[in-house]
DNA sequence: CGCGGCTTTGATGTTCATCAAGTAAAGTGG
DNA sequence: CCACTTTACTTGATGAACATCAAAGCCGCG
């Protein structure tokens, strides 16, 4: 974990009106001190279930996965989340330790701020704390609604309500390159790598994306979206 | 509904402790005074998805469920909720509307307090924010913990859990009157109706379990935790 | 250049959904 | 309170969806 070269402070921080914007000068000032910055690459593990938390988190870039391990040793990934998801707001007021884990899946950069002084800030200001509480509430919605989702799916509306949600809520275009493995793309949707593969390779063979190497293109939304429609 | 025989005010509520601790003598009557309370039988929906979210509700007795209803009309129940679970906490800072419904599995008293006087509470008092965080983070972290352990067993495990919960977490008894049918045990654990009786037929059939009618016994709580362990 | 992780395809078996059909229990209206 | 209707419960048979096991090619990396 390096300090990133850029270090700017919360006022001129451009995901700031997400959630800093009813602080008044002196509150920024006290989160800003609170407050340090650094990257972590690709693959690394920037909290690890179990851990304590100790301070609040949020990505100014790059891309995440929050995740936990079950008993057999096999990961289920929870979410991914970029910048603006505020990642660890899950638990970190009702639990002393990590619930699951988060890990890069780019290069990303961390904003991390002392517990304590966001707790300060919160019993300060109840602006804040509403904002706090709608932004949790946010994203426990999000998580247990894309459960939700995948439950009523089979694996080939499950596979394509991800490359959807790559394609629309992450990157914003039809080619991009695949942050997560086959593997990965199994542990999100709870099926097994060998069938996801099974999954995609038939999606190519339908001419409806196509890839090399990590660069995935998707060339037919409306029969991908069907797809996910029908299950 | 009909409005509850005994109506207490929230200072005497034994529940009081659980969430309203903090408040002064003006906010409890702030509180109070924005407070309905009513009985719902079992059975009836106390808040419908799609509805908007006017007011916090919380149990002071009786049983409830959280569920949804996918696009073929099936539910797929998230939680069942007894009193002390602050069954509406989940997205009400983060929604004008319920994006689950929420049903009576007993006789059921409601406490009903208008949202706009818990927010001024919650922008006057910061203690009981922080209370307020606290309680949603856990009801989130739950229901998240919970479909993540689901998602790692096979049925007998998934029924197991269902069983050992009701008889550990709701009633703390080993026999108890079964408060949801078989339907409702495969919309909890994401099986068909079919499978579920199946699967606690297989269990009476070994000795674990017996029931006749709606009343349920426990038998053998270390096979049935061997079970949910091993899947 | 070889090792380990990722990707891929095929064959086989298990788990579970679906369909069907019948019994039991619980509401409902006369 | 009884006939009627609906909902819950149950068992069996069949097939679909998916996991598992196996094997091989590929790629990046030390």
């Amino acid at each position: 974990m390096r300090v990133s070269n850029d270090i700017i402070n919360c006022k001129s921080c451009i995901y700031r009106f997400m959630l800093f914007n009813e602080l008044s000068d002196s509150e920024y000032e006290a989160v800003n001190s609170a407050r340090t910055e650094y990257i972590v690459k690709r693959g690394d593990v920037i909290r690890q279930e179990g851990q304590p938390i100790h301070s609040f988190l949020y990505l100014r870039k790059g891309l995440v996965k929050l995740y936990k391990t079950d008993k057999n040793g096999k990961d289920q990934i929870l979410s991914i989340n970029k910048p603006g998801d505020f990642i660890n707001l899950l638990s970190i007021f009702s639990n002393s330790t990590y619930k699951y884990s988060i890990a890069a899946l780019e290069e990303t950069l961390v904003c991390n701020v002392e517990l304590s002084a966001l707790l300060a800030v919160i019993r300060e200001n109840s602006d804040f704390a509403l904002k706090i509480l709608n932004r949790i509430s946010k994203i426990s919605d999000e998580i247990i609604e894309n459960r939700f989702e995948l439950n009523q799916k089979q694996i080939k509306g499950r596979v394509a309500h991800i490359l959807l949600f790559l394609a629309e809520k992450i990157y914003r275009k039809d080619t991009f390159r695949m942050p997560i493995t086959r593997r990965e793309i199994g542990e999100l949707i709870s099926m097994t790598t060998e069938n996801t593969i099974r999954t995609i390779s038939e999606f190519k063979k339908d001419g409806i994306i196509s890839f090399d190497a990590k660069t995935i293109t998707i060339h037919d939304y409306n029969r991908l979206k069907n797809i996910t429609k029908t299950g």
